[in-house]
DNA sequence: TCATAACCGAGACGGTACGTCAGGTCTTTTA
DNA sequence: TAAAAGACCTGACGTACCGTCTCGGTTATGA
């Protein structure tokens, strides 16, 4: 089997936790620009060295930190499609609503596109956290409650794509009601007698 | 009113296409950075400072060479809505796929995050953008093509911000068959029974 | 002929003066190691970038400032050449003998012999000192105090030789008498007979 | 007082050996500041830390190298004193004049005056080898060949400092009639009428 | 035979300084 | 005045190397 020798002096495990925290604590502080490694490595009482032996880059580490700060809990499946359709949408607009999130997500961003590898990453990311929403439909497919011919990833990311392009295209706020729209626009389509909204309550 | 007095040398007019020229090839030759404003005043045989003279900074310069690149044709209107969209939708998906433009895009967004100056008017750029899209939507509702509580904004951006989304976000590709997904799942609705769909052409 | 014309902004002459003299005391104070360039460049309020301009590294700027405290009264000729030799040596001597001297010529030794340049430079301003000595028993050969077929340069070479062997490498003292004896040795000979000396009095 | 036992695993002692070698090899190709540490390591397949165990720093280790290419063969003593510093110093000569010798020993002497202990220990080892000649010197006198009053060490000096201030000070070459050259005035003097030197075969 | 002590390899770690890069300002001469 | 040239300041980056520390594992002695 693999030797899975651990050889040498294990690296500090508390490090990460360390510097990822502070990170986050500069990041919102001061944004993209206001952050520096030698700041980080002082504030974590760290070297320097240490830091790039882990992350490869000021980018990387960026990208790690505002990472955490996207982390969505699990997307709850009670049956009624539109209610967990709404909740799921509207977990991942509080995170991009949070303060500094806008400028963070825009250098993420624009890190993502400088660093192949920081880019991969980010996308395997995104996509893990899509595949439950895309599960979500699927089953909701299973139940007949969709049309049979209903591309899940393309709606997932019809409800998800505003989102970020309001934040990082057009700058306009994510109210509340947006996000039901959104729900209500996918699932029942724009076109006149398309049949009537079987609800009211919400 | 400004006295309008020119005194002293004037300016030289061909100095801003020449730089804007050279700004965007070094743009789509190394990406945002391979782009040193060093590099650009000496492509074209001109001081920083006149650079800075007419920029306030690198990323305002990026900035308008990368406008330059995002103007868009007009959005026809035929009164076939379903072919409209998928028509406005498809030019805009062009330019996005075009080689380098993820990594500008994404460098553009970050840049108008960081300066409040630049965003304002790169958003401005946007909604003039999006204004004839929601303008063609209107006109449908008129029509009473589309239902008359469709919120037009929130529509167009579940075409436009799926695009962005997997441009800046997922990485996905944009296939051609995905644009016509996105335009059919805002018309029709998803739900089972949402109505027939009146199509089969396309 | 060389154009020589001076655009742009002129180098500010004061800063070689500030800075060598600043490196110059850093030299004194903490010798090779205690010399740091973003030291000299904070206590010169002088940026670092402009130091590189100058001096392409850290030994090129040690050497610079160390070159200025080797610099040598000239040897004054009075007909008499045991006397000037003897000035001539103790000079030098003098020089070598300061506090923090031979650990500042022993690393100067060594940057030499890291970059050529250096080197080069080093070694012309050595040659230029011994000049001053070559000439002085040249004319003492003309006057016949000194045989015609002896090599000054050899012969200067046994007088200053030893003062850089004894500094750098056996690190024993240079009394004012061992100065002496040395230009006893190579004006009378070792060899018993070889003349009586002229004199008594040392 | 020290037990002497011998406890624990035993120092390899092919290590000292097999380090020795190889730093040697990289200071010939690199010179000084082409000799880290790790590299010493990794190409001798040892861990640093064995390294720090046998030598406490970088300078000692290059001591400790360098002393062994520094080995001088016996002065000998054949009665014909001229002769027999002639081969002395060409000896010493031809160490000095093989090819990297002069940025070893550069850096060597700014070794020594970096570290007190690496320098009393270059000097105890340059005085040992100085030893041999004082000596020669001193038999000479006491034969009568020199007179009484010569100072054997200011002679060795002589012989020998110009030696390295050709070698890091002044870059000159040491071609062979240099040294008898050196030999010469030091024996006859260089005074008009010191004496008529005893030969002509050289 | 088992504990103990010293060795060894591997590699993380703290620390210090280096040299570089790019952005943006300032100063001078020239048009 | 603008423009061209280039020196200058600022700040951070990423690198290199040093010497230390912390592991797992090895090899000898001595209880």
């Amino acid at each position: 089997m693999t030797h899975g020798m651990t050889r040498g002096r294990p690296r500090d495990p508390s490090v990460d936790e360390r510097v990822i925290a502070i990170a986050r604590d500069l990041l919102l502080e001061g944004g993209y620009a206001g952050f520096a490694i030698d700041e980080v490595a002082d504030r974590a009482r760290v070297a320097k060295t240490t830091l790039y032996r882990r992350w490869p880059s000021r980018d990387h580490l960026v990208a790690a930190a505002v990472a955490t700060m996207l982390v969505q809990p699990p997307v709850a499946d009670t049956g009624d499609l539109r209610a967990d359709l709404l909740r799921a949408v509207t977990a991942i607009a509080a995170r991009l609503r949070e303060p500094a999130m806008a400028p963070l997500v825009a250098e993420l961003v624009a890190a993502a596109a400088r660093h192949h590898d920081l880019g991969a990453s980010l996308r395997s990311l995104a996509a893990q956290r899509r595949q439950a929403a895309v599960e979500l439909i699927a089953r909701a497919i299973t139940r007949g409650d969709l049309r049979a011919d209903v591309d899940a990833a393309a709606l997932v990311d019809q409800l998800t794509g505003p989102l970020y392009y309001r934040l990082l295209i057009t700058g306009d706020p994510i109210p509340d009601d947006y996000i039901s729209t959104l729900v209500d626009g996918i699932l029942d389509g724009a076109l006149d007698g398309a049949g009537p909204r079987p609800k009211a309550k919400r």
